[in-house]
DNA sequence: ACCACCGGTTGTAAGTTGCAATCGGAAGTT
DNA sequence: AACTTCCGATTGCAACTTACAACCGGTGGT
């Protein structure tokens, strides 16, 4: 399990604020990380492709290969070889992105009160956000046996209920 | 009290995606939007100058007056004169910017666990993440007094208790 | 041999950001 | 009345980032 930068206590790098708030929005605070992350997290999509054609917003493939090394490189996903295809990479979560689920949960239901958001997409963030803690905890386990032990989401499993409830309102409306 | 957008169920806007998460990110998702907002949140600092001077990753005076106008325009911020100055303007956080506190505190949260923060400054984000969503509704009542209400805050309250392990915290290291 | 798919790169134009200097008006000081 | 400081910005410019479309060499299936 890696371990979490702040506990070794690395020197805040030259000129740079420091302040955690700060440091999470030079590293996050642009418009496509957290989308990327997202599709990882909640699309369930782990290769260049996926991401590129199944982007609801519709993501140029030159940002997306520049957000994903950037990513890598911050040390929140890892590459993987795909054993179906020599040239397939499989991109996983790490501990460090795993734990964003929160923030995931709580920019969702911000989200969904503020902002002109569509109904079907903002029933996930709605479930996510009345699930609480708990049920953000199940989904960081779930993730964690997906990206980090390699081992499939369980069809009962929160992803599978949130993909569930999705489909279902997209389809009645 | 200001509605939710969400709820007056306005159309998603043409072309846009319309999921909670990325609408979320395309208004905050830059540099500075969430930096300024932790400033008046954090910081009780109101004014531009203030903003501009205390900032301690030193923001530009242009880069300040866009992203000000921008989240007022958004409906973030609200603009009122102050008294004792002609030409000062008074910025106060709306309840949709105050309702912004738990994600705040995941943010920093997640970036004192993950980043190489400076001690002192991820002193505040670890003393509100510890304590929890009943800490954060305390000062989000503290702020809607303060800025929708207009009393001061209190000697006793959350902003204080977080400045002075702040400063505590800088003047013995 | 053919062709769709793989993760990307390249070129280019448009937009955004960072930086320093500056603005006109308002208030305090002498 | 003159001078200085403070007020929320704006301007010009250079550097960087983004969006869009075309394209790349290698892989694998038919």
């Amino acid at each position: 399990m890696p371990q979490p930068v702040g506990v070794r206590r690395l020197p805040v790098p030259e000129g740079k604020s420091g302040c955690p708030i700060n440091l999470t929005v030079e590293l996050l605070g642009d418009r496509w990380s957290l989308v990327v992350l997202r599709d990882v997290m909640f699309g369930g999509h782990r290769h260049f492709r996926e991401l590129l054609t199944n982007s609801v917003e519709g993501i140029a493939s030159n940002i997306l290969a520049s957000r994903l090394s950037k990513l890598v490189d911050a040390g929140l996903l890892s590459r993987h070889d795909d054993p179906s295809h020599q040239q397939k990479i499989d991109y996983r979560l790490t501990e460090a992105a795993i734990e964003l689920v929160p923030l995931m949960a709580h920019l969702g239901a911000w989200g969904s009160r503020w902002l002109p958001t569509s109904p079907e997409l903002s029933i996930r963030a709605q479930l996510l956000a009345r699930g609480g803690p708990e049920m953000w905890e199940r989904f960081m386990d779930e993730l964690r046996a997906a990206h980090l032990e390699g081992r499939p989401h369980p069809a009962d499993g929160v992803l599978a209920e949130l993909t569930l409830a999705y489909e279902r309102a997209a389809s009645t409306s």
